[in-house]
DNA sequence: CGAGCATGCACAATCGGTTGTGCATAGCGT
DNA sequence: ACGCTATGCACAACCGATTGTGCATGCTCG
């Protein structure tokens, strides 16, 4: 190992030098095009091995100018406090690398102005595919992308200018909301009423989980008083805030909740633990996993969105880029704990 | 807003046509260096305008590989599946934003063949500096970093090769043992053993944070019990086998339990619903913090790591580089729920 | 023995910015 | 009118890889 005194990385002209050959010849064997430009083996076997013994790495800028691929693939995500998001942002950057790709993942903090921001880098650094997860505003980024040439993919919320890979919100909290309503009925409680609370009311996902809700409740013969739908945003405190509302008005708890993610559900035991509640006395449903929470609460089923087969679907878009540019893509979530 | 008809992008050279002038003096313009390059101020904002129209975005492989200097700024993360490395992860990404960098973060999943394989990749992208965080064999990446002339910082777990931030680990695990003899002295339990699992004998965090549960259990006058320390290594499996084995070889319950990881506690947490012990009456310190455990357990006291000053000194780190690349920083965590 | 082909490699243009340098022209002072 | 500086910009050489093309040399075959 020969550190270079000046202590400047090693390019294909040294080691040309070193082998006493071309750059060209180097930067074939390098990239494996040796054969097809008929380098003799030998020639080709010194040059590796110098590769190896001189720790070269290519310059990948270099490369990407030239062959206008940066071998880069984008996704913008709004945080990564939950286990959804972490393992969105772990499946995509492991399957990218299985097919040779170099994954870069930016956080953007639900706002949308940080949203354009991190896709305007992205693009910058020529990615060469954006995935656009739970973004507040996709279709501007979708436009962005377009604009640019590059190929954009929603994920977790649709968009209706890119192609979008989503959960069945709407089967999902129909399954959910059935398997709290049977719990019920098993306790002989059917009749007490289920508050649904936390998410928002814009967003398409909230919108689709209350309507699986409703939907569930009426497949049994309940209405659904809109006095027990709280879309109070996601946050802890509002959640925390608006259950604290819900039970000022009420003499009773009530028996059961769908709790719209787990940063809603931080707020609601908080709450619950804060006014004195005895919590293994509800049931709860949450729309969203975390394993710990689950350990915690004997009660508690969770809706697990199936993150490897939505970051499948992304890839199979990316590989076979559909021709709508409306598709949506339904992925099944998974009940736990039922 | 003309789009391309063939579709590339637009590059200086078609500014320059566009305007009327070179590309140098496109470039000056829109790197702003045009004021020491003497371009008018007509000319300038003329290029602006439409380079702004246009919607011009620089080739940041071609500004790398001419600057030489990518602009971008690497980690290695274990994992995204805790609030810890997740806004370890965020921190280090709005942070490197602020600083005009483009951060790129790889997860490895504590396998340092991963490590390795995401150092050369960062390396390749020619990375300006790189931050390992809790690698299991920092010093191999900090030599490849330093053979490339790449400056690099060991993050949450220490290494010798170069500069270290931790917390400090013997010192928050002190506090939060005192934090829980505490509990138990006022609930007069306080001769009642207390259990320490999870973590990796190996890991120096956990042999600090040992050190810290017996020194503070030796400054009340208690002395520890090997049989009460069991590093099982960090996993939920791990940890509840661990506990149940423990059990089996005892009548009771332990009162305490110092846990050395939310991971760890999803096991224990686990363990104990199976086997029907009620919750509530342990006492538990966790070295780790999440916020949603902490609202289920009115009990459960947890080591919030100064994430925000971590990362403030890792970039303090990068701006004035240290001489001495053993230079090791602790940070004192945070104790929540006392 | 010479045409023709295969083999093995080097040359040089190129990707899109950046930056040292040089060359006109204008303005100013004497 | 002449020299001098200041102004405003263009030229061209890079950065490090990729790739179309071309040129020797050696070999085969009629």
């Amino acid at each position: 190992m020969v550190s270079d005194s000046s202590s400047k990385r090693l390019t294909i002209y040294d080691l040309a030098r070193l082998a006493e050959t071309s750059p060209s010849t180097v930067s074939a064997v390098l990239n494996g095009t040796w054969q097809r430009r008929r380098i003799s083996k030998k020639l080709a076997s010194k040059i590796l091995s110098l590769a190896q013994s001189e720790g070269y790495s290519a310059n990948m800028q270099a490369r990407a100018l030239r062959r206008e691929r940066s071998g880069i693939i984008g996704m913008i995500l709004p945080l990564y406090d939950n286990r959804y998001f972490s393992s969105i942002a772990q499946h995509f950057e492991s399957e990218a690398r299985r097919r040779g790709l170099f994954a870069i993942v930016s956080c953007t903090n639900r706002d949308p102005k940080q949203e354009c921001e991190a896709a305007r880098m992205m693009l910058a650094y020529r990615v060469e595919c954006l995935v656009c997860t739970g973004a507040t505003d996709p279709d501007t980024i979708a436009q962005m992308c377009a604009e640019s040439g590059v190929q954009s993919i929603n994920l977790d919320l649709p968009g209706s200018k890119a192609p979008s890979v989503i959960s069945n919100n709407r089967e999902g909290a129909r399954q959910l909301t059935h398997a709290i309503l049977n719990r019920l009925t098993e306790e002989k409680r059917s009749d007490d009423p289920v508050l649904f609370i936390g998410g928002r009311d814009e967003d398409h996902n909230t919108r689709e989980r209350i309507a699986g809700f409703k939907q569930a409740r009426e497949e049994v013969g309940l209405a659904t008083a809109e006095e027990n739908i709280l879309p109070c945003d996601y946050a802890a405190d509002k959640a925390q805030a608006a259950l604290e509302t819900y039970l000022r008005n009420r003499s009773t708890l009530p028996s059961a909740m769908f709790v719209n993610s787990t940063i809603s559900l931080e707020g609601i035991v908080r709450g619950l633990q804060l006014n004195g509640y005895y919590l293994d006395d509800i049931i709860f449903g949450c729309f969203d996993w975390d394993p710990l929470a689950a350990a915690f609460h004997p009660r508690l089923m969770m809706v697990r969105q199936n993150v490897i087969e939505m970051i499948d679907r992304v890839f199979e878009l990316i590989d076979t880029p559909p021709r709508d540019p409306q598709l949506l893509i339904e992925v099944q979530p998974e009940i736990m704990g039922v």
